[in-house]
DNA sequence: TTTTGGTTATACCAAAAACGCATAACGGTA
DNA sequence: TACCGTTATGCGTTTTTGGTATAACCAAAA
């Protein structure tokens, strides 16, 4: 057996809920970054490597909890389609992400201080 | 419908994984507490409103992934059995606690001044 | 020696959730 | 009108989770 407390990690995580309903996170926030940054939600689930079905069914659910549209849609057309972030969502992955910023490294921190991996 | 952002609030934690599989984080915790405080996994269940089943899945699971034994447990005898926590248990308990400590504090703190009520 | 009682341990079936494939709807463009 | 790539969704399958029932265990009491 390997010695005790070798290969244990820290991790950490921050998300927003709504009637003790997760709402937004870290998956989340990368799968509307990448809707921003390509016009497509098929392209973003693609980038993520989930089906687009998977995508399909977290936008939907943050949109029915939150109660405001994130993402605008349009079926057919030149390209098939497309997908654009609505004001509402830009502010929403702005103040997420500073609301996140640092808190990993600072856990990190604290992890290595309290000597976990000698336990 | 409601007005944006209302009810909306932000949760966080913090856990330990190894090989990318979760090891300890606050419901184990509070297991393992219960655990040493009542001398029985079974009380312990109870005490959290879940079931025994539910409660050894945890620590074995637990003891699995970590390598090395935190309930030191007997079956039978006059109580029926009892259950007490190693030493290696006790050393995490201390350290995860002081891990999280002021984590969800920070957290709701930075969440208020971004504003996220008035999205 | 036998029974009792409360705990640990596990097998097994049921319910729920996650997954992903298949297919329809859509509308510029050629 | 046919085509193409995207959005949208129904539905069966798989995986995970949960709970109930039951066995094993052993000190002490009967």
């Amino acid at each position: 057996m390997s010695a005790p407390g070798s290969g244990i990690q820290v991790r950490s995580k921050i998300w927003l809920e709504i009637d003790g309903q997760p709402v937004f996170g870290q998956g989340r926030e990368e799968l509307l970054r990448l809707v921003q940054k390509s016009g497509s939600i098929n392209a973003a689930a693609k980038a993520m490597g989930i089906t687009y079905r998977k995508a399909w069914t977290y936008i939907d659910a943050m949109e029915k909890r939150l109660g405001f549209p994130l993402v605008n849609r349009l079926k057919g057309g030149s390209g098939g389609g497309e997908s654009t972030l609505t004001p509402h969502a830009e502010t929403l992955l702005e103040k997420f992400d500073i609301l996140q910023q640092g808190f990993n490294e600072m856990v990190n921190r604290k992890f290595v201080e309290l000597d976990f991996k000698g336990l």
